[in-house]
DNA sequence: GTGGCAAAATTGTCCGACAGTCCGATTATC
DNA sequence: GATAATCGGACTGTCGGACAATTTTGCCAC
């Protein structure tokens, strides 16, 4: 049944220095902000040569683990921001090719729920962004790049807002996922504007009065109303195909 | 108010390259599984050196995009498992400090959905891999690690099951966050094996009767009773601390 | 077509080098 | 004394070349 061996695994020396660098990351020997030493200096602790070194510390800093501030030489070590990997995961998800059914099924699952506990444990500085990405929709709901980033910055801020960061990390590749939909959505269908503004508004007046249910209630039919949006713009193209 | 400008973003040779391959495989005209041209070729286009290729494939190996067949020795465009980017966003999280609400609720609002899209939508195959996670909690209930792994791999199969591509990737950092906490919590409550058991009975069953309800239900219960399992594990701490 | 084999190509790693830039210390200036 | 200009050292980004180990390829015989 199952195989007595498995094929032995290669460890070229940039991985296993990058997996031991890791661990001392994730093990928080090395925290949050402490500068790596060298390359120099590392290749003479690894007892490697330098390139190896920084073959090495390409898998850190792709995965976020190392990350210099703006200007700044040395590497340090870095908090994955949630952008940052999230966008992996938008990637995979797309060479995936997920459905709009799927996504909106996800979004379904998880924005309603981020909105119910907004409602419940926004901080006023969250609020405040909230109310600031519904502005931008409102202001700028004529230019389509600009009012489909307004909506991706609503839902993310609703997530933060949800004071959970599971849930944030979650969320955060739908996000990228629903843009081109919602781009191609947002200038077929007349109607989107006017829901999504509505839908906004409400779900804002809901976490700002701290209503649960109703923020729950109003960011599902918020979602709900993308998928009849894609719907309508499936079967009534106005561009092509 | 406004600054007038924006600080200049730094490129370097290795990242802009990765950047461009990487627009190659998303848009397609690289297409999974077509081999990379090699090191020194890809040099020779891009006119840089050997070694600022070979940084600039790391990323993209990193995050997925690349790799090779066990035993080959040409990279090839790959297409991100679920498993690596999933890991990628744990130990993001696990970097992040969440709490054990945080999981919760995240598992909360995704897993009974995927329970319940399961009970619509599985395959016989798919219906055969949550059994055997099942039967696999059942043998080795007594051996903890296995146990957990089991209980992982329970859900990983509920989330497969789901047909959704996009609630399968969101469930499957939690299962890695779920694992440390689950272990500690089998060992110190008594009636947890037996609860678990018995939940995965019923949407086991539910799933393979095709009862989406009461697939979603018992997923819930299951659920809610992991966080009354963590309740009872902090309030009569057996061990230590 | 298959098997086998030697040549060519490719990867992983190393060495050494250099320009551009950041940092800290020192010195000059108001 | 505080601030500004200056200088040397330390690092990073990139380059060129080199070599062993292994894979791939081309070719020949069967």
């Amino acid at each position: 049944m199952t195989d007595l061996f498995v094929p032995l695994e290669d460890h070229p020396a940039y991985r296993q220095i990058a997996n031991v660098i890791e661990e001392r990351i994730v093990g928080r020997s090395l925290r949050t902000g402490d500068p790596l030493p060298s390359e120099t200096d590392l290749a003479r602790q690894f007892g490697v040569n330098r390139s190896t070194i920084r073959e090495a510390i390409r898998e850190l800093e792709t995965h976020g683990l190392l990350g210099r501030v703006r200007g700044e030489k040395r590497l340090r070590v870095t908090r994955p921001e949630p952008r940052r990997v999230s966008s992996g995961v938008s990637r995979a998800l797309a060479l995936h090719d997920v459905t709009f059914l799927e996504l909106w099924e996800a979004m379904m699952a998880i924005e309603p729920i981020a909105a119910q506990y907004a409602a419940a444990r926004r901080s006023a500085a969250q609020l405040q962004a909230l109310v600031r990405a519904k502005a931008r929709f409102t202001r700028e709901v004529a230019d389509t790049p600009a009012a489909v980033s307004a909506v991706v910055d609503f839902f993310t801020a609703v997530a933060a807002a949800s004071g959970n960061q599971v849930l944030a990390l979650s969320q955060a590749p739908l996000n990228l996922l629903l843009a081109p939909t919602l781009t191609r959505m947002i200038n077929r269908v007349p109607q989107a504007r006017a829901r999504i503004h509505e839908a906004q508004a409400k779900i804002t007046a809901a976490i700002r009065l701290r209503r649960s249910e109703q923020a729950r209630i109003w960011m599902e039919k918020h979602i709900r109303d993308f998928k009849r949006g894609h719907e309508l713009e499936s079967i009534e193209p106005k561009g092509k195909r």
